[in-house]
DNA sequence: CGCCTGGCACATATGTGCCAGGCGGTGCTATATT
C-alpha cells in the first residue's frame, strides 16, 4: 500500500512510472527518517534521492557537493524541472545575487554548497536561522577520499551536522567499500547501528578488464597498437598532466585519432569546450587526468585506458567505470609497470610533516602556508583543526600513509594477481561473487582477438540541439560572471 | 622496488658512455590587481 503510494506521488512530482533499481529503498530509508547512506553506480539516477526527499519532508534540503560545475548542473536541471526555488551558494555569485539569496534564505527548497562555504561563520550563522530537513552530502566518498589528504573541510562536516542540530542525513555515493563507508560514518558521527546503508550491485558486466604487463619504455608503442585496434570513443588516464600532453602530442603525430587533453591546467572555458565535443562525438580520445570525472555522464565510452597505475582500486573502479554506461561491451586496459608503482609509493611516503613543520606547529611560530604543497598544508590544517598534539600528530600522519600504502599495495596486487580479476574487485569491495561474464578478464580470456570483433563501433549520437544549446549558455554566462 | 633527461667527458668533429638529479593528482575561497 505504502509502495504504490510511493511511486503514485513519482508519477504526479517527476512524472516517471516506475523507480530506477536502488532508488525506492533509499527514499523509503529517509522517509522513516533514518539517516541514509546509499551506494548506487553513476547515471542510476541519485539526485532523484534527494528531489523526492525533498516534497515529503518539511525544510530545506541542503546539498554539499564537491565541484561547482556539478552544483550547477543541478541547479539547471531543477530549474528546467520548474522548481525555481533552487541556488547554489559560492564564489561564482556576484555581491549581489549574493545578497538576494541571503535576504530570502527561508524561501529556498534545495540549497547547493561547498564544504568550504560551511566553515564561514557568517554563512552559518545565515543556515541556523532555517530549518534543514535534509543534510545530504553529494559524491560522499570524497570524505574518504580527498578530505584526508587534500580538502580538509570535508573532514569537519561532522561539527558542521551537530552545529545544526544533527538534521537527518543522506549521503550518496558510487563506490564504497567498507573503509570508505567507516570513514563516512565517523566523520559524519552518524551511528553505526542506526545508519542504513543501501549497496546496490556494482557488476559491470559489460568490461572487460585487461591488464598489460609492460615497462615504461614499451608502453608507447603498445598505447599506439592499442589505439589503431580498439573501438573509440576512449579515456586515457595519466596521472601526470606533463605526461598526458606528451601523449596527446605523440597520439597526433602517429594516428588520425581527435585528441585532447583535460587537467587542472586547462581553463574552465577549454575544459568545457572539450567535455562538449567529447559528449558530442567530435573528440575520439581524451588524455585525462582525475580531473576528467565526475559528473561526466556519456553512456557510450568504449575503452578507457590506464597509462599509469592508479593509486586505489576505488579510483581504478570510478574510472574504469566511466566506460559502458550503455550496456555494450567495453574494455578497461591498464599499462603496468612496476616503475610506477615504485615511483608512487616513494611519493607517499614523502606526504609527511617533517622536523621544521612540527617546530612551526607546536611553537607557534608563524609558517608560510603558501610555501607548503597541497597535502601538507591540508595535513597542517586538520592537525590544528583537531588540536592534535606532536605525538598524536605524528601518529596522524603515519596512519595515513599506512592506509595509503595499502591502498597501494592492493592496487598492485589486483594489477600482478594471476587470479581472475573480477573476483578481486568483488572481494574489495564485499560483493558475493558475481556471475562470470563471457568477456571477464585478461585472466580468464587470455585470448582476446574475438572480444574486439564484437564491440559496438560507435554510433554517432542524435544531437538534441536545443537542450544541450541552452545549457551550454548558461554555463558561458555563469563564467563570464567571474 | 625504476627510468629518463641533461650535461659533461671523451675520442673525434658526431657519436658514446656515464652519472647525478628529477620525478602526481584531484578544488574550494578570499583577496589584490587590472
Amino acid at each position: 500500500m505504502v509502495e504504490q503510494k510511493l511511486e503514485e506521488r513519482l508519477k504526479e512530482w517527476f512524472g516517471f512510472d516506475s523507480f530506477r533499481s536502488g532508488q525506492k529503498e533509499p527514499i523509503q530509508s529517509i522517509l522513516d527518517k533514518k539517516d541514509t547512506i546509499a551506494i548506487l553506480p553513476t547515471g542510476s539516477g541519485k539526485s532523484l534521492i534527494y528531489q523526492y526527499a525533498g516534497y515529503s519532508i518539511p525544510g530545506t534540503i541542503l546539498i554539499i557537493s564537491p565541484l561547482l560545475s556539478l552544483m550547477d548542473n543541478q541547479v539547471m536541471q531543477l530549474k528546467k524541472t520548474g522548481e525555481k526555488r533552487t541556488a547554489a551558494l559560492n564564489s561564482m555569485l556576484s555581491l549581489e545575487e549574493r545578497r538576494l539569496i541571503e535576504n530570502n534564505i527561508e524561501k529556498y527548497k534545495f540549497l547547493f554548497v561547498s564544504p568550504e562555504m560551511l566553515q564561514s561563520n557568517h554563512f552559518l550563522n545565515l543556515l541556523r536561522t532555517i530549518k534543514i530537513g535534509l543534510f545530504v552530502i553529494d559524491e560522499a566518498h570524497c570524505i574518504s577520499q580527498w578530505g584526508q589528504d587534500f580538502r580538509p573541510d570535508y573532514l569537519f562536516l561532522g561539527e558542521v551536522r551537530r552545529r545544526f542540530n544533527n538534521p537527518l542525513t543522506l549521503a550518496l555515493t558510487a563506490t564504497a567499500p567498507e573503509k570508505v563507508v567507516n570513514d563516512i560514518i565517523a566523520v559524519l558521527h552518524l551511528s553505526k547501528e542506526q545508519t542504513e546503508i543501501h549497496r546496490n550491485n556494482p557488476n559491470r558486466s559489460n568490461i572487460f578488464y585487461k591488464i598489460v604487463d609492460t615497462t615504461a619504455r614499451d608502453k608507447d608503442e603498445i598505447l599506439l597498437e592499442l589505439l589503431t585496434e580498439y573501438p573509440m570513443p576512449g579515456i586515457i588516464y595519466f596521472t601526470s598532466k606533463l605526461q598526458a600532453e606528451k601523449i596527446n602530442q605523440f597520439i597526433r603525430l602517429h594516428t588520425s585519432l581527435r585528441v585532447a587533453t583535460y587537467h587542472a591546467d586547462r581553463t574552465n572555458e577549454d575544459r568545457m569546450t572539450i567535455q562538449k565535443q567529447f559528449l558530442e562525438n567530435k573528440l575520439d580520445v581524451i588524455c585525462a587526468t582525475a580531473a576528467f570525472g565526475m559528473g561526466i555522464n556519456k553512456k557510450n565510452i568504449r575503452s578507457v585506458i590506464h597509462y599509469h597505475l592508479p593509486g586505489s582500486l576505488e579510483e581504478y573502479l570510478q574510472e574504469t567505470g566511466r566506460a559502458g554506461r550503455d550496456g555494450k561491451q567495453s574494455i578497461a586496459t591498464l599499462l603496468y609497470s612496476y616503475s610506477d608503482f615504485s615511483f608512487k609509493n616513494r611519493k607517499n611516503h614523502e606526504t609527511a610533516l617533517d622536523e621544521q613543520m612540527m617546530k612551526n606547529i607546536y611553537e607557534n611560530k608563524n609558517s608560510s602556508l603558501d610555501d607548503l604543497s597541497d597535502s601538507d598544508r591540508a595535513m597542517l590544517q586538520i592537525v590544528q583543526y583537531k588540536k592534535m598534539n606532536k605525538q598524536e600528530a605524528v601518529l596522524f600522519v603515519n596512519n595515513r600513509i599506512e592506509e595509503k600504502t595499502r591502498q597501494l599495495f592492493a592496487m598492485n596486487d589486483f594489477a600482478k594477481t594471476q587470479e581472475c580479476k573480477r573476483k578481486i574487485i568483488s572481494n574489495y569491495f564485499e560483493h558475493e561473487s558475481q556471475e562470470k561474464p563471457f568477456w571477464c578478464c585478461s585472466i580468464c580470456n587470455p585470448n582476446q582477438a574475438e572480444l574486439l570483433k564484437e564491440m559496438p563501433v560507435t554510433e554517432p549520437m542524435i544531437e538534441k540541439k536545443d537542450a544541450s544549446l541552452k545549457n551550454w549558455k548558461e554555463i558561458i554566462k555563469v563564467l563570464f560572471l567571474l
